[in-house]
RNA sequence: GCGAGAGUGGCGAAACUGGCAGACGCGCUGGACUUAGGAUCCAGUGGGGCAACCUGUGGGGGUUCAAAUCCCCCCUCUCGCACCA
């Protein structure tokens, strides 16, 4: 009996179906050919927005695809659920971050749930969780044990109004990632992990990652930032203090006419105390060092410096040149101190110009003589090696190697690989995140917690104001402790760790989540990762991707795990945007606030622009008003139909309510069809094979787009010319009605699952569509009759024949020369030249 | 500045290895039906033209029988990085 469509009704009802049949639920022991799916696991901010549906649907439809082909899919979800957010809310609202984290999880929960997202949910983690960031701690002693994590004196990234030390990765633009508070630099002595010295291993694992997109793998390499050069041994002329450089251009040493160095170069304290310039110097260099690092400041920022008082000696020829601090020299590269060539480097040659120091040519082209006083930028093309002692008349190129020879021979310096990439800082002034296991001893130093007093329990009760140090330090309890070396009063780390750290390794205690004795079973763990295919936003692409990439050959070197990339294949989905508007009195506006372009509480113009869904843009659309509205399916649908999921989405009303009609036509479409698929007689045999046509054209077309290429909208677009075709169908047998309609069912199934599932049982199958398998295509059913051949002259189409595939080349030409519309144009020309394409086109050039 | 990607109807977009540009959908137009619905069905829909036909994939050149697709130059937009020595 026909209903109406009810998505909610049914989408409940198969929920708790494949709930009660444990659909979703692996077995890790299984001997079918395994997938591990992995969508990146959400903050529990408390509610899912579009972002989270197109992330997570996307991966459901590939979970269920997989499943279809037999195969047993792991598909597991959890929670990153330590960070600011509920630091904030607590310090805000006075909710314990504990409480509100639970009680987001639990309303996330219900909706992931209600979008009839297949999770094995026996599997949920939290990494807030004792039972997760005990295994946290663990590897960060492993990690310690194994030297790679560290404690250092270094400068930071300090963000004033979060009170905490960001990674050089959550600083855009000078300010904080978080709240757009520009980030300052302080000195603070920080945990790190040594990811630095796996900088080439991170950079030649690449050519794994060919499943990766490549604008991720460019990213990264740009962020590792490998370049290649050599370290030369500069001496303080007047103090004998080494000042090694790193330079990628060792050609030009003879010409350095100077030396920067960076205002936090431990060097200009050193020299410049107690003489008679220190006061000008440390002046010039507090204001340097107070300066903003954002984009805007350096795109203008003049070349400053200000003359130390020193001397660098030149070891390659004894010059003996001016050293100078300045505000282009950068402390985080290379060693901070830049050999400077203003003949060659345009920078140096800008400092240079404004206070008037000497530029020396060492390079010239072949054809002219460069002077210093008539150039006007930096030579920096090749030439021919000049006033370069043993080297003059060699082109440099050629010379840059030899060069590099003889410095070393001679003690110099030696030829070096330098990279951006920096150390992990680690440590967080916060509370909620993982405590580091570490204990803070007098005279033992700092002990690593034994492994048997893991985990190191974040306490309860605590304090949350922001002071500037974690909230743990006043926390007394907590805090004092004794030396698990010589049981002598200690104090534990306050510090919590970068929740990064947290998502290095999530993707496998999944496979063995509630493993108490140890991190995981390496067993299970090498069966099923690494991930057969990751999906997350592009914005982890130089953190969360790199930092788990680390992870991954640490813990291979540790013998843990036998491979050292977690993710096989990565797909990166596109940001979901809407039209925002804007009016320069009332801010931003809500849609329903605008009439006719219009402020409707000011009569201001607006500016409406689309950009990414945001709470402050107010353009969000609530997955929950969406559902209750049309349903999970609808929504489902609507967000992999039009447009590629790697794309940039711009959210359309009419979209969704396109999705929904869809799915009502089905509906209708398949009841209305139910009482033809029980005649037994023949149908038309011609109308058979043109549905069957149709019917295998979309099983090819939509697997391929499925499989490989990940593109629903066009997989949805073979879909929708088959229900199209079906919808047209008369005087078909029941039996090729019913492979249609069945595979329109299956085909569409990961995609709007529920409404699949309740069709497919009218239509008499007692079994979910999970445990039917995906059609396969039968090559004979795709064989046509009778295909359309182009006719053009001289390349314009002309006229269309329609023939038999397997016409032969004579035959065709014939037919197109004697086509009734192509025919008259040939008549007192002369044929110059003919093309057969065959099943596709003849060509006929005429004069 | 460096690196990457993109530019196709009113809109989202298709187009295999160079072979009918605009699949599929939205919107729109006209019609049908009606239990008047956020419905359904039929027809049309790149632009110009009554038509035959002409024209059309950011702009300009080129290769080719044939170019959205390949090559060169230019423009615009998006993203990432950025005083990297």
């Amino acid at each position: 009996m026909k209903t109406p469509y009810q998505p909610q009704d049914i989408e409940s009802k198969w929920q708790q179906y494949w709930e009660d049949n444990k659909t979703f639920e692996v077995d890790s022991n299984t001997d079918k050919p395994k997938f591990y799916l992995l969508s990146m696991f959400p903050y529990p901010s408390g509610v899912l927005h579009m972002g989270h549906v197109i992330n997570y649907t996307l991966g459901d439809a590939i979970v269920r695809y997989h499943k279809m082909l037999g195969e047993e899919v792991l598909s597991p979800i959890g929670w990153d659920s330590f960070g600011l957010p509920a630091e904030n809310a607590a310090i805000r609202l006075g909710i314990p971050p504990e409480e509100n984290t639970r009680n987001n999880i639990t309303r996330m929960r219900v909706q992931m749930k209600r979008a009839g997202w297949g999770y094995d949910w026996r599997r949920e983690l939290a990494t807030s969780h004792p039972g997760y960031y005990r295994w946290t701690q663990w590897l960060f002693l492993q990690f310690f044990k194994k030297g790679l994590a560290v404690k250092k004196q270094a400068p930071v990234n300090w963000c004033p109004n979060d009170q905490t030390v960001l990674a050089n990765e959550q600083v855009h633009d000078g300010c904080c990632e978080r709240c757009g508070t520009e980030v300052i630099q302080k000195d603070l002595s920080q945990w790190f992990f040594t990811m630095s010295t796996m900088a080439q291993r991170l950079l030649d694992n690449h050519e794994k990652l060919s499943q990766w997109p490549d604008s991720v793998i460019k990213m990264q390499q740009e962020w590792i930032g490998r370049s290649e050069g050599a370290r030369i041994d500069f001496t303080v002329t007047e103090t004998g203090d080494k000042v090694p450089v790193f330079t990628t251009r060792p050609d030009t040493v003879f010409g350095v006419t100077f030396m920067s160095i960076a205002p936090e170069h431990p060097l200009v304290e050193k020299l410049v105390i107690g003489t008679p310039q220190e006061e000008k110097v440390m002046a010039e260099v507090k204001r340097m060092r107070q300066m903003g690092t954002s984009v805007k400041e350096l795109v203008g920022m003049e070349k400053e410096g200000v003359f130390t008082g020193f001397h660098i000696t030149n070891p390659v020829n004894g010059d003996k040149v001016p050293l100078w601090v300045a505000n282009f020299a950068l402390m985080s590269y290379g060693t901070g101190a830049v050999m400077s060539v203003p003949a060659h480097d345009q920078r140096d040659y800008e400092f240079a110009k404004k206070y008037d120091l000497p530029i020396k040519v060492v390079i010239k082209p072949e054809d002219i003589d460069l002077d210093p006083k008539t150039m006007t930028e930096a030579y920096v093309s090749e030439g021919l090696q000049i006033n370069s002692g043993p080297f003059d008349g060699k082109p440099n190129k050629a010379a840059m190697p030899e060069i590099i020879n003889w410095l070393d021979e001679n003690g110099f310096g030696a030829k070096t690989i330098n990279y951006s990439l920096r150390d992990w800082l680690l440590s967080r002034q916060r509370y909620w995140g993982v405590p580091i296991p570490i204990i803070h001893c007098n005279d033992c130093g700092a002990v690593p917690v034994p492994e048997d007093q893991l985990p190191v329990t974040l306490p309860k009760s605590v304090e949350f104001k922001p002071t500037g140090e974690s909230p743990l330090k006043q926390c007394t309890d907590f805090i004092n402790t004794t030396c698990p070396s010589c049981g002598k009063p200690a104090k534990r780390e306050s510090d919590t760790m970068d929740t990064f750290v947290d998502s290095s390794w999530y993707m496998y205690r999944y496979i063995d989540p509630r493993n108490e004795d140890a991190v995981f079973d390496s067993d299970l763990v090498n069966k099923w990762a690494p991930v057969d295919f990751y999906i997350g936003g592009i914005e982890h692409a130089t953190m969360h991707l790199i930092y788990s990439r680390f992870f991954a050959c640490v813990m291979q070197d540790m013998g843990l795990i036998k491979f050292q990339e977690p993710a096989k294949r990565l797909f990166c989905q596109g940001m979901v945007c809407k039209t925002s508007h804007y009016c320069n009195t009332c801010k931003w506006l809500h849609e329903t606030e605008v009439k006719d372009g219009k402020c409707s509480k000011c009569g201001e113009t607006v500016v409406s622009e689309v950009s990414k869904m945001s709470k402050t843009k107010l353009n969000t659309v609530s997955p929950d008003e969406i559902m209750n509205k049309f349903g999970a399916d609808t929504m489902r649908l609507y967000i992999l139909s039009d447009t590629p999921p790697d794309r940039e989405r711009i959210w359309s009303e009419d979209g969704v309510q396109g999705a929904y009609r869809f799915l009502r036509r089905l509906w209708d479409l398949v009841h209305d069809k139910m009482p033809d698929l029980e005649t037994t007689k023949d149908g038309d045999s011609s109308n058979d094979k043109n549905l069957l046509r149709v019917t295998h054209n979309t099983i090819k077309q939509a697997t391929g787009d499925i499989d490989q290429n990940i593109q629903f909208n066009t997989a949805l677009a073979r879909i929708y010319e088959l229900v199209n075709a079906i919808k047209s169908a008369n005087n078909c047998s029941g039996k090729a009605l019913r492979e249609a309609i069945e595979t329109v069912l299956k085909v569409l199934s990961p995609i709007t699952p529920h409404i699949c599932e309740e069709l497919w049982s009218k239509l008499g199958h007692t079994q979910s569509l999970l445990d039917s398998s995906w059609p396969k295509v039968r090559e004979e059913a795709l064989k046509e009759d009778e295909i359309t051949v182009v006719v053009q002259i001289n390349g314009k189409v002309r006229g269309k024949l329609a023939v038999a595939p397997d016409i032969s080349k004579d035959d065709l030409l014939a037919m197109a020369k004697a086509d009734e519309k192509v025919a008259p144009m040939l008549e007192g020309k002369q044929i110059v030249k003919e093309i057969v394409v065959p099943k596709r086109l003849v060509n006929l050039v005429i004069k």
